[in-house]
DNA sequence: GTCTATAAATTGATAGAC
DNA sequence: GTCTATCAATTTATAGAC
């Protein structure tokens, strides 16, 4: 039986450092020497392996981004095979994969979520790109999809409709611990993934299903 | 006529700058001489006028956050008064003060909303709780406002619906150019304020009456 | 109230031994 | 691949002249 390849270990040390102190402190609040120091590493080794802070910044995305995309294009794939496409199930396959990450608490996936609802606000316009391009296919993919399961809604206010649902997604996988800020709810009040995600469709769904006033209805 | 008073007009200058460049570079990503260096100010200013960095940002918020929960609250209590108060007139109630922010552009109230979406994920937990203190007792009134106006809808469930109608809101204040991320659409495509609120209020209203699932009906 | 000057600490990054 | 040592730049904050 193979042994973990030692060359591995310690890139992957710092990028859980990296993304547990990422969401704390920011790209720019963290430093390389909380960072290897909190990984267990010399602070020589994340440009030795990364070749910058930048670099190491990009690396922290594309390891979870990568495969929760590919994971919502296969889910949206099996759904066209199947010839199951409705509103609801497109945006379960949306979803699902996301709030998978945010279960998967000690793989350090609950830590990413958090970190990756900063993003589309605070980084840079260079990362801010990366990861729209990280995004862009399956976007193109689950729009041209809700474009046909919706046929009703305008094309340029079904664009808004998602960007709704985009940001709705982004905030709850974020700020889970903000819906205190509402209720005198407790933040780990034995949260419950499975209502979460009941709770996250229907709203979604009633968002984009949402009448029509005559405002929106000039053409693309 | 009394003129300008030069003992407010460095202050002003010093939040204008941080708001801009918070928004920029983040908290931590900006330093002090940079914000002085802008704002046209001695580096000692900010010390000599808000004592440090973090009292800075502390201010940088209540300037704008305390009036536009003022505005939130009188609205609420207008409908009150008419004896007004539904779903829809609520939200836009809540959505109204802050979309009016966005488009005061060359108040630097743009600046402050696409910085305010980042709050709610980003800061220190002392900033966070901060915000969250200014934000209690307009989140209390909209709560109890919402449970008399929908009263089919759990508590339970009202509380993160919600916190998804927030979430979808910050996230529409602080991205409005990540549209671009779901389609072709120039993100100054002639910002219209109009009609976004139409948009924002269809697809809130919409999720707030959302039917309800059996799964979803534990009582509280 | 505003300025210069500077203290004291921290930063990202690299060179070179092992 | 990992280490120590260190560079050059930048950071927040303050002391003290004006």
């Amino acid at each position: 039986m193979q042994a973990i390849k030692p060359e591995h270990v310690t890139r992957t040390r710092i990028l859980d450092a990296a993304e547990a102190l990422f969401m704390q402190h920011g790209f720019e609040g963290t430093s390389m020497r909380q960072l290897t120091s909190r990984a267990g590493v010399n602070l020589a080794a994340v440009n030795y392996h990364f070749g910058s802070k930048d670099a190491l910044i990009q690396a922290v995305f594309r390891r979870r981004l990568d495969p929760m995309n590919t994971a919502r294009i296969a889910e949206l794939a099996k759904l066209e095979a199947s010839g199951s496409l409705s509103p609801e199930t497109i945006i379960r396959a949306f979803v699902g994969p996301s709030l998978r990450l945010v279960e998967d608490a000690k793989g350090g996936g609950r830590n990413f979520t958090r970190l990756l609802g900063r993003t589309y606000t605070e980084p840079s316009k260079t990362l801010r790109a990366l990861i729209g391009q990280m995004y862009a296919p399956t976007m193109e993919r689950y729009k041209t999809a809700l474009e046909r399961a919706l046929p009703q809604i305008p094309k340029d206010e079904l664009v808004w409709r998602m960007h709704f649902m985009f940001g709705t997604l982004a905030y709850t996988l974020a700020a889970t611990d903000t819906v205190q800020l509402i209720a005198g709810c407790k933040p780990e009040d034995r949260y419950d993934a499975q209502l979460l995600e009941e709770r996250l469709t229907a709203f979604l769904l009633a968002g984009l299903l949402a009448p029509l006033k005559t405002s929106m209805r000039k053409a693309a």
